[in-house]
DNA sequence: GGGCCGCCTTGATCCAGGTCAAGCATCGGA
DNA sequence: TCCGATGCTTGACCTGGATCAAGGCGGCCC
């Protein structure tokens, strides 16, 4: 079993799909190895693929007008993007770079809507877009109603679960864009919440106060 | 032929859908006709239908713990909205409240799943997702990068185009929430906006200054 | 008719967070 | 080894827009 079926098989993603269209599937997908700061495509692109990233950390965002850059989603392992390219245009509507030295398997958009005609398949995949509709709601209400703080939070939870101690590879920028705000307000945040015993960042660890998710479960009523 | 059948044939959406299909549909559909501020359902209720909004509005928002509310999106006629809960979860994730009076018609779940066997509604299905899942990355994009001015002016060109005269039939608290602002924000903002010559808004008319549109475009390099 | 409620406006005030600028540490390449 | 680029921090400053408060103006129900 190699190492992209292997990973078929964990994503959980794919489990609607058959074991003769994975073996299938695992044979064409191109294997794609990035270095951190490089990009894979920009909006405008077309797109001819849909990536599963494998490995590492990608961050899909937006360049407006003036030039700023608006994170949409950071990318986790195990999960796919690009996939609005399957129908409507065929245009990238965002940007992906990778945050992380990363691994990434590209699924020809061909391949694709082959695996479509399996309707367990069409499930799971009708329902992944649901589940990231929910997210970018979710996001919605956090730049409308949440504060940086909370912010930084949700995105910890949100991307690594509620943990005590995280590994942390982004670097402090990316996790600035990541939560919609910029490096310098991310500092100071971050000075006040050791300053206030909350969490230590140092190197790429982060340890969080014990009972801090609790403490915030509390706040919120 | 039924003014439900004559909506589906118009409502481009359900082009995909055989004559038959949409006969049968339109037989099961239930109409319900909505006062303006009338609440359609809210977040957390359990879900037993998709609704395709005739005639009329309706602003989809959540409520944060503190009580304030997100408007995620102002659904204008012709759209399906609720289309969350076929898959993944059976419950809502937003609320749903009439902003004028409204006309929706209620598809049962059930109903819906049939007529997503058929392989090209299916294939509008998902290009409408891929379509909504677009408008909430401009969401994104606009609430991180623009200011109320610009989210105003996107906010009329999204929901009714680029004209010099709106009949706006919504309330300006409405399009406040609308722009993720509040109404005295959007107070100010009228008023210097009419100061400036730029436009006006009496009653439920918005009249623009000729060829703001085309100076607005001009600005963006 | 009178009272109340929901909408809109305007003024005064405040603050989270963006911007600009400077300084420091680290690192990879010549 | 030095140099420039990149990331991070901290300080000073400024401002868009939120919040609070007070009227004005209909419209609707009793």
């Amino acid at each position: 079993m190699t190492e992209l079926e292997r990973l078929l098989e964990e994503s959980g993603f794919f489990k609607g799909v058959s074991p003769e269209s994975k073996r299938a599937l695992a044979a064409i997908c191109i294997r794609k190895a990035l270095k951190k700061r490089d990009v894979l495509f920009v909006e405008a692109d077309q797109g001819h693929a849909v990536y599963l990233l494998a490995a590492g950390g990608v961050q899909l965002y937006r360049t407006t007008a003036e030039g700023r850059e608006v994170v949409i989603k950071t990318v986790k392992p195990g999960e796919i993007f690009a996939e609005v390219i399957l129908f409507e245009k065929d245009r990238y509507p965002v940007s992906a770079a990778a945050v992380e030295d990363s691994l990434v398997y590209a699924i020809p958009k061909q391949r694709f809507y082959a695996l479509l005609d399996e309707a367990s398949f069409r499930n799971d995949f009708i329902g992944m877009l649901m589940k990231k509709q929910r997210y970018l709601v979710d996001q919605i209400v956090s730049l409308s109603a949440a504060d940086v703080r909370e912010r930084f939070f949700r995105f910890l939870a949100e991307q690594y679960g509620r943990k005590e101690v995280y590994q942390v590879r982004l670097s402090k920028k990316d996790v600035a864009a990541a939560i919609g705000t910029n490096p310098e307000t991310l500092s100071r945040l971050l000075a006040r919440l050791k300053e206030g015993g909350a969490l230590v960042w140092e190197d790429d660890e982060i340890r969080l106060r014990k009972g801090l998710w609790q403490e915030r479960e509390g706040e919120r009523r």
